[in-house]
DNA sequence: TGTCAACCTAGACGCATGTCTAAGCAGACG
DNA sequence: CGTCTGCTTAGACATGCGTCTAGGTTGACA
């Protein structure tokens, strides 16, 4: 599988973590607003966030898609495109074995955004 | 543009939150990813994402919209736009006091997410 | 080898989104 | 009152995105 070369990916993040001040503490800087707003946007969607949640919590840590599709009213395809997005913003991994393919959520990235939206309650006024 | 009436909105959300464990300890039901993706989705841009920063990192809590426009090489319109939908996701808070408009973080949404985001090291296996 | 099942890719189609310019509204100030 | 500044709204336009159907590809198995 072809991974296009945005010069600093979502993958890199995931091995280096560089970026993980709470944003009410200090502001984002453009290039890392680039680099994780994708992952943010993986998420935006109703479908893909309950993916990610069934990828999330599956007993074992991982999921086969054929017990993800039925739970929505959607094709399979529609399905596989959402994965897809998923896999493409680092928040998932996808293995085949045997007949079926596994899913299995990359606790990185995640990490990185609930550090970032961590707010101190000490903020307040 | 007529808004959907979508039954629970974000901001009611804030006040009575119910949705707040881990999503690596239990999957979300359909409703509740409905809710909670439109705020993934509004910060799911590199712009509103910076910006968000901007704002919950302000010095005493609220910066002007005049210090966050020249910050990027956009138009105020734009700006405004985006503003925009991070206030309709209700993750911020706008009011104008004389000649400026100035926003503010409202925390409840945010530490939703990051608490939905938070993933046990413990999963692990 | 043929066939079936699971999953992905390709391409199409309509709606949503990010951006702009132009125009409007609200205060400040002479 | 007139005008200027700060910000939003309105409308237009190109691109992106979510969905589908149709057609691959991979592996199991008779």
């Amino acid at each position: 599988m072809s991974k296009q070369t945005v010069g600093l990916s979502l993958i890199d993040i995931d091995a280096g973590a560089s970026c993980c001040v709470p944003m009410s503490e200090q502001s984002i800087p453009a290039e890392t607003a680039a680099v994780l707003a994708p992952a943010f946007k993986a998420l935006g969607d109703p479908v893909r966030l309950q993916l990610m949640s069934m990828i999330a919590s599956a007993p074992g840590g991982e999921i086969c898609v054929c017990d993800l599709t039925p739970a929505f009213d959607l094709s399979g395809p529609t399905i596989s495109h959402h994965l897809k997005t998923l896999r493409e913003a680092g928040l998932v991994d996808a293995e085949r074995r045997r007949t079926w393919v596994y899913y299995r959520a990359r606790p990185g990235v995640m990490r990185q955004l609930a550090t970032l939206l961590n707010i101190q309650p000490t903020t307040d006024v």
